[in-house]
DNA sequence: TTGTAAATAAGAATCATTGCCAATTATGTT
DNA sequence: AACATAATTGGCAATGATTCTTATTTACAA
């Protein structure tokens, strides 16, 4: 069930998040087996996860390459997939001429929807 | 003293660390004084915060564009300044085309030191 | 059915960070 | 100097996400 929920999942959901939506379907779920599912999930390559400035972890479906736009204002995440940043992986670089295994890149704005001041309420 | 500390300072040490060197010279020296400091210098623009894959958050003097490379082995981090990577502060985004202020990349890989099989003592 | 291994739930423990407030220190004014 | 007032600090409690521990439950196989 919690790769359900994450599949084509964009909201970069929390253990607490997902926790959430397991519980209304099996009540006695504990975060214990969140947690442990989450965690085997990204140890078998399922999952990323991402960190954003000491907050909570945030847990990716979408393994696939790709940036993402931070808002200050209403601390939405948005993924970016322009071409620019895209297939960043396969980069080498001179002074540590190994392949680098994983980039993540952390844009931080403030998002076209608070710009023009129709932000919702800020999420957490 | 924390500024001093961090000044020249390439290893992102955390506020423990931080806290850590500034008792040796002012005992009393409480959390609550370095953690206000910390943010203060990174609410003017001195300072920067690294935080990855839910650790501690690391305070960063240098406030160039630079990415960071993560050793999965030994926890260490190393600043890359690499033309490909530098200046990303200016890139715009077509879907939002507005300027990102400010930009962090994490590059995970294996140093050359640990591909070597000659890493020190695994960081905490 | 019975024994064993794996998965789970519940809650305690951890620990970085924040919040609170009284005590201390700095600054400015008679 | 003496006082009033504002800012900073230190100590410690609170918070909260994550991890750890352990007893219980479940799955599986002999
Ligand atoms: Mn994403
Ligand atoms: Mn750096
Ligand atoms: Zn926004
Ligand atoms: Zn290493």
């Amino acid at each position: 069930m919690i790769l359900d929920i994450l599949e084509g999942n964009t909201t970069h959901p929390s253990a607490n998040d997902i926790h959430k939506t397991v519980v209304t379907k099996y009540p006695t779920t504990s975060f214990s087996t969140v947690y442990n599912t989450l965690e085997m999930l990204t140890n078998v390559g399922e999952l990323d996860k991402i960190c954003i400035l000491g907050n909570v972890i945030k847990y990716e479906p979408n393994t696939d390459p790709h940036a993402h736009l931070l808002c200050k204002k209403c601390n939405r995440i948005i993924d970016i997939f322009e071409p620019y940043y895209a297939k960043p992986s396969i980069r080498k670089i001179k002074q540590f001429p190994h392949t680098i295994e994983k980039v993540q890149e952390f844009l931080y704005c403030t998002c076209a929807s608070c710009l023009k001041g129709r932000q919702g309420k800020k999420l957490a």
